[in-house]
DNA sequence: GCATGATCATTA
DNA sequence: TAATGATCATGC
């Protein structure tokens, strides 16, 4: 999908606006607004819908490391959920740096930056629901509340303390009750480096933050 | 390889 | 059947 970027909206209402506009469309109405094809399935375009949502609300990031409405300080993510509105997939967040990092705090961490401001867009896609019949659901501007923060603090120093003890190999999915680290990469062959039992540089598999359901799900219900 | 956007598909 | 581990596309 390549698609030109729409203007960016210059105020926080100006965006919320855009996003309530959209909201009850479906997503073969809003390619046919930027001009692209519904694939028939996600298989081979993941990130299709992130990134029509992302066009239709005038993002402007691209593939940088900013958040996507860079002068708002607002990271947009579309997140599927099934028809009671519950979240279908966990959230990506960030990539878990492996090395480099046993002086960072949770204040200053790439994860607390991302989530700071969050746009989220439900797209309800329930998996029998071909893509083009999938609707757009209201959007909900959030930031963390002082128990959330906490929660994903905890989470967060669990993680990078198993990192930074050359533990990485034995972070699974199940470690953190709200914050997960998983493989973020093209297979299970990518390599990059991390720290091993003794210290020592490793190879290992590239990982990524992402958010439970179990958090998300408070999100979304919080409306 | 890393950062963007995530969902797929096998396993437990 | 939900969750974990694996995977897909794209740009630089």
């Amino acid at each position: 999908m390549k698609l030109e970027a729409q203007n960016a909206p210059h105020t926080e209402s100006e965006l919320i606006e855009k996003a309530m506009q959209i909201a009850g469309l479906n997503l073969t109405q809003l390619a046919e607004i930027a001009g692209v094809s519904v694939p028939e399935n996600l298989t081979r375009d993941k990130g299709w819908t992130g990134q029509l949502l992302e066009w239709h609300l005038g993002a402007t990031a691209g593939s940088k490391p900013v958040p996507d409405f860079e002068f708002l300080g607002i990271e947009l993510k579309t997140i599927p959920v099934d028809r009671n509105g519950q979240p279908l997939e966990t959230t990506y967040v960030c990539v878990a740096p492996l090395t480099g990092c046993s002086g960072q705090t949770w204040m200053t961490s790439p994860v607390r930056i991302k989530l700071n401001r969050v746009l989220w867009i439900p797209v309800l896609a329930e998996r029998d629901i071909p893509v083009a019949q999938r609707l757009i659901g209201y959007p909900i501007l959030w930031s963390p509340n002082p128990e959330q923060d906490a929660a994903l603090q905890a989470d967060w120093e669990e993680l990078m303390d198993m990192i930074v003890l050359g533990k990485v190999n034995q972070i699974t999915a199940k470690t953190g009750e709200y914050l997960q680290i998983r493989p973020k990469a093209a297979n299970s062959r990518v390599k990059t480096t991390g720290i091993g039992e003794s210290g020592e540089l490793i190879e290992t598999l590239p990982r990524g933050f992402y958010l439970k359901k179990n958090f998300t799900k408070q999100i979304l219900n919080m409306i």
